[in-house]
DNA sequence: TAAATTTATTTTCCTTTGTATTTAATGTAA
DNA sequence: TTACATTAAATACAAAGGAAAATAAATTTA
């Protein structure tokens, strides 16, 4: 199957049109398989990229702003997302002794727990891709790279 | 400026896995900018899909059921967007003669109209990927059918 | 220091989603 | 025909998301 059977059906204005569609189209494809493997988890792919984020501090604390920094989607907010981990006591919240008004969050054993059970279940999942070779994915790399670029030129 | 300042800090495992946050990535990135140029027009990216999807049907009627089959998120539910577009009277629903479970949706010609502002910008934003070449472009859908492909050897 | 401004986080409001259930009409089989 | 299953659409309800306002602490400025 190339592009899905419902994408064929439309018959795209131009290159460039197939390309967004495309793009949109893979996007969600992949987060919706993410989502998938999270679900049996109760982690939502947010909640489950903020875990991440946490246990790349390697047990040092880091406050909302700073996650929020490091969040691919900056628009979700890490307030509420802390809250729904911190409900599955994956999470800790204490106030920042260097800044009253600051939060910081670490990342609970049962967090890295969880998180290592789902890692397992994740680079399992992505090792299809390894399929396609190293040279194919960074030449996917670079043209995405590339297709995101024609905007900078504003 | 290659995959974001953001991506760029996280070290990826292995080419694969940055390819996966990448098509995440650049497929939000698109659906940010194309909900940007909606925002102005007062369409959501899913009410926007319908009204295209009807438009197509040059005045012909449509079932909310024809329209689901239609739409790339098929998670959407038709029936609230048509809802949403009726609010805005930019489309008419009667009862279907040869059913009467069903609905025919039809595109008024406000929301014709409204469409065609909105194609005329989406068109001149289409317009900056054009710039990367068609051959280009093609690799792009090419790889990326590819990368999906994968997974249907399951 | 007092007042004004900025910063960090939380909260609120409202819309949009995901999912399941409900309602009504049609189709099918006895 | 009645009973049962299927189908089309709408509705209900909880969760998630965007955007702005509220709260509270720190910083700056006069």
């Amino acid at each position: 199957m190339g592009i899905s059977e419902d994408l064929k059906q439309s018959n795209f204005q131009s290159e460039a049109q197939k390309a967004i569609v495309n793009a949109i189209y893979t996007g969600n494809w992949i987060v919706q398989q993410q989502q998938e493997l999270l679900k049996p988890f109760g982690l939502t792919l947010q909640q489950y990229n903020v875990l991440r984020i946490l246990k790349g501090q390697q047990g040092n604390p880091m406050t909302v702003l700073a996650i929020t920094e490091r969040m691919l989607d900056k628009m979700s907010n890490a307030s509420r997302l802390v809250d729904k981990l911190l409900e599955k006591k994956l999470v800790l919240r204490r106030e920042c002794p260097k800044d009253r008004r600051a939060v910081d969050i670490l990342i609970l054993p049962a967090g890295l727990d969880l998180l290592n059970q789902v890692d397992q279940v994740q680079n399992n999942w992505g090792k299809h891709f390894d399929t396609l070779g190293v040279n194919r994915l960074e030449e996917m790399n670079q043209i995405l790279d590339e297709f995101r670029t024609v905007f900078s030129h504003n």
